[in-house]
RNA sequence: GCACCGUUAGCUAAGCUGGAUAUAGCGUCGGUCUACGGAACCGAAGGCCAGGAGUUCGAAUCUCUUACGGUGCACCA
C-alpha cells in the first residue's frame, strides 16, 4: 500500500495535484512523532497563513481512519501516524504471498534493457579492477529482470585492436603449446607483458605484421588468436559463475569489423565526417567536445567506430528501450562523443543510452600497474576470502556439514558486497584489510542475520501463519516491519539510479533492525498468538534479506 | 589551460527531488558472558558537513567561487 498517496488523497490543497502533495511527504527524524510528515512552510505564502496555523487546521479536518491512526501538528509540520497493525498484515500476508517475487514488479514489461558490462580483453586475466563493472552490471541485470524488463546481458568482448599481433609475436618468439596449456592466461598474459617490456624495434614491426594477417583472415594467425581466446573465455566462465554472472550475448569488437563502413557511409552522406590532419572526423566543436574520430591517417577504425556500430546493431537487434554502458567514467568522453554522433546522425533512440560510471581502484601504493607486476587478481583476492570464510566456520561451527559451500557462500559474497555497498562513482582503494573484514556493515553481517533467523525457524517447527494477527506491533517490530514494506520501493529506486548500493544499503539497514527485534524480543520464549506473529515477522524477513542479496548474486546459508 | 567527478566524525562511508537535534560501520573506551547462534546487542566519546559568498521562512543538499584530490582532452582500447 501507498501511504504517502493515501494520505495525500485526504488532503485538499488548492493549486496542488495529489501527486505533487505525495512527494512532498517526508519521513519524520524520530517515529515518535510519526510515521510521515507533510511540512507546511511552502503553503504559508499559498494560503496566506503561517505554517504552524495551517498544520493545525489540517490536524483538526482530517479524520483518523484504519489506515491512518493519528495526526498531529508540531511547528508547522503535520505529523501522520499510521495503524501499525494494519500495516503489519498487509506486509507479512503480501510477503508471504509473494516469496522469492516480493519486490519485483511488471513495470518493465515488454522492454527490452540492453546491459553493456564486465566485456573481457582477451588474453587479460582478470584483476580487482574489473571487479566493479561485472558485479554492478550483474547486479543491474537482475535488477531489471525482477522489475520486468527482458534484461540482455552483453559481453562487449575486447578481441580486437594490435595488441593482438604483439601476443602472436611474443608468442612465435618466446612462447610453445605446453607452456601456455599448463600456465593458461597468466602464462599468456606473461607473453603480452614481456612483449610490452622487451620488444626490439623489429618485432614491433612484425606484431603490427601478425595483426594484419589476423584481419585478412591467415589461418595461424586466426587459430592462434582463437585458441587464446578459448583459454580467455574458460578462464572468465569459472570467475563469472562463482559471482553469480550470466551473459546472453559474447560478439566483442571483432564481431563489427564487417558493419563498420556502413557507419562510415552514413556519416560521409549525412556530411557529418570531415577530414583533419589526414584523419575522418565528427567536429563536436558546437558541443565542446573534442571530435570524434572514425578512421585514422591510415584508414584504420577507431575504438568510436566500433561502438557506434555495435549501439546500430544492437538498436536494429534487440530494439531496446534503453541501453547501458557499464564502464569506469575514463570513458566519460568517449561515451559522449559516440552518443552525440548518433544524436547528429538522427537516430532518435541516442537519448535511450546511458553511460553507467563508477569509479576506480587504487591500491594502498598507488595504481596499478600490470608491466611492473603491481597487480590483485581477482581470483587471488576470491580465494582468500573463501579460506578466511573457512577457517572461522571450522573454528565457530565445526561440525558443519557443508563447510566448503557455505565458505563459498561467505567468502565471495564479500568480495561482490564489498564492490557494490558504496555509491559506484566514487573511487576505492583497495585493501585486503577491508575486504578480509566480515564485522559490521558487511554481506556477512546480513548472512549471519539470515542463518540466526533459518535457525529460530528451525527450532520452532511448522507454524501456519495467518492473514491477520490480532497484534499491536511493539517499536521493534514496527521498525523491521515498515522496513520490509519498503523493499519494493527500494529495488525500485536502485533502477532509477542505476544504483545496486541501494540494495545492499538495505540489507544491512533491514538486517541491523531485524536484530534488535532479535535481542529485545524473544520469539520461541513469547507464547500463543504472539510466538506465532514474531516468527511470521522472522519468516517474513528471511525471505526479503534473501530477496536482497539475491539481486546482489549473493547466496544465503541456511547455517554457517 | 579546458571539461567532468569527488571533498561529511581518527578511518570508510549514508544522507532520495532543500525541511524538525546530520546517520551508520570500523577503530577507541565502557557494558551485555544462563546464547531463540557473541560473525551479535547496548552505551560513551568523536562533526563550523573542505573554505567563502549567494538564493530561501529554512541549505550537507541548489547557484557561484576558491582550495585540495581524481579522471579525461585526435589517430590505443
Amino acid at each position: 500500500m501507498d501511504y504517502k498517496r493515501y494520505i495525500a488523497e485526504k488532503l485538499k490543497i488548492e493549486g496542488m495535484s495529489t501527486e505533487e502533495i505525495a512527494e512532498a511527504i517526508s519521513i519524520p527524524p524520530d517515529t515518535q512523532m510519526g510515521d510521515y510528515a507533510l511540512p507546511c512552510f511552502k503553503f504559508a505564502k499559498l494560503l496566506r497563513k503561517s505554517p504552524v496555523q495551517i498544520a493545525e487546521g489540517f490536524a483538526a479536518e482530517i479524520p483518523t481512519d484504519g489506515v491512518i491512526q493519528e495526526v498531529s501538528a508540531l511547528n508547522g509540520y503535520l505529523n501522520f501516524k499510521i495503524n501499525r497493525k494494519g500495516l503489519s498484515d498487509d506486509t507479512l500476508s503480501r510477503i508471504k504471498k509473494e516469496g522469492k517475487y516480493y519486490g519485483a514488479s511488471n513495470a518493465g514489461a515488454g522492454k527490452v534493457v540492453c546491459i553493456d558490462y564486465s566485456s573481457v580483453n582477451i588474453a587479460k586475466p582478470f584483476h580487482i579492477g574489473h571487479l566493479s563493472t561485472t558485479v554492478l552490471g550483474g547486479a543491474l541485470y537482475r535488477i531489471f529482470n525482477f522489475l520486468g524488463y527482458h534484461a540482455v546481458g552483453i559481453n562487449h568482448l575486447g578481441d580486437y585492436g594490435t595488441q593482438f599481433g604483439k601476443l602472436i609475436c611474443a608468442y612465435k618468439h618466446w612462447g610453445n603449446r605446453a607452456d601456455v596449456e599448463r600456465g593458461g592466461i597468466h602464462a599468456v598474459n606473461e607473453l603480452y607483458v614481456r612483449f610490452e617490456n622487451e620488444a626490439s624495434e623489429e618485432m614491433q614491426k612484425e606484431a603490427r605484421e601478425y595483426f594484419r594477417l589476423i584481419e585478412n583472415g591467415d589461418k595461424e594467425a586466426n587459430d592462434l588468436f582463437e585458441w587464446f581466446k578459448k583459454i580467455t573465455l574458460a578462464y572468465v566462465q569459472k570467475i563469472y559463475k562463482r559471482l553469480q554472472i550470466s551473459f546472453d550475448s559474447y560478439l566483442g569488437e571483432r564481431f563489427y569489423t564487417d558493419k563498420m563502413q556502413p557507419v562510415v557511409d552514413e556519416l560521409k552522406e549525412k556530411g557529418l565526417l570531415t577530414e583533419s590532419n589526414g584523419a575522418q572526423i565528427v567536429d563536436l566543436e558546437a558541443y565542446g567536445m573534442t571530435p570524434c574520430l572514425i578512421l585514422r591517417s591510415d584508414g584504420a577504425s577507431l575504438y568510436a567506430t566500433r561502438d557506434l556500430a555495435a549501439a546500430i546493431y544492437r538498436k536494429n537487434t534487440y530494439d531496446f528501450e534503453r541501453c547501458l554502458y557499464v564502464v569506469a567514467y575514463q570513458q566519460n568522453l568517449h561515451f559522449k562523443q559516440v552518443f552525440k554522433v548518433l544524436e547528429l546522425m538522427g537516430k532518435e533512440w541516442a537519448k535511450d543510452l546511458y553511460h553507467v560510471a563508477y569509479g576506480m581502484v587504487s591500491l594502498e601504493d598507488g595504481s596499478m600497474s600490470t608491466r611492473k607486476g603491481k597487480v590483485v587478481w581477482l581470483e587471488d583476492v576470491m580465494e582468500r576470502c573463501v579460506d578466511k570464510a573457512y577457517s572461522i566456520i571450522s573454528e565457530k561451527n565445526p561440525a558443519l556439514e557443508n563447510k566448503r559451500d557455505v565458505a563459498e557462500k561467505v567468502g565471495i559474497g564479500a568480495v561482490i558486497f564489498g564492490a557494490l555497498y558504496n555509491s559506484k562513482i566514487k573511487d576505492i582503494t583497495f585493501s585486503y584489510d577491508k575486504v578480509l573484514s566480515f564485522d559490521g556493515e558487511t554481506s556477512v553481517y546480513v548472512q549471519y542475520t539470515c542463518a540466526r533467523a533459518a535457525s529460530v525457524l528451525t527450532k520452532a517447527g511448522e507454524f501456519k501463519q495467518k492473514e491477520r494477527y490480532d497484534i499491536e506491533p511493539c517499536a521493534q517490530e514496527f521498525e523491521l516491519l515498515k522496513a520490509l514494506a519498503d523493499f519494493p520501493e527500494t529495488v525500485a529506486a536502485a533502477a532509477k539510479a542505476y544504483e545496486p548500493s541501494f540494495v545492499a544499503r538495505y540489507a544491512v539497514d533491514t538486517a541491523q533492525k531485524f536484530n534488535k527485534f532479535y535481542i529485545d524480543c524473544k520469539i520461541l520464549q513469547a507464547e500463543g498468538e504472539l510466538r506465532e506473529y514474531r516468527l511470521a515477522l522472522t519468516k517474513a524477513t528471511l525471505s526479503v534479506l534473501k530477496n536482497a542479496l539475491g539481486l546482489l548474486g549473493i547466496g544465503v546459508p541456511e547455517q554457517m
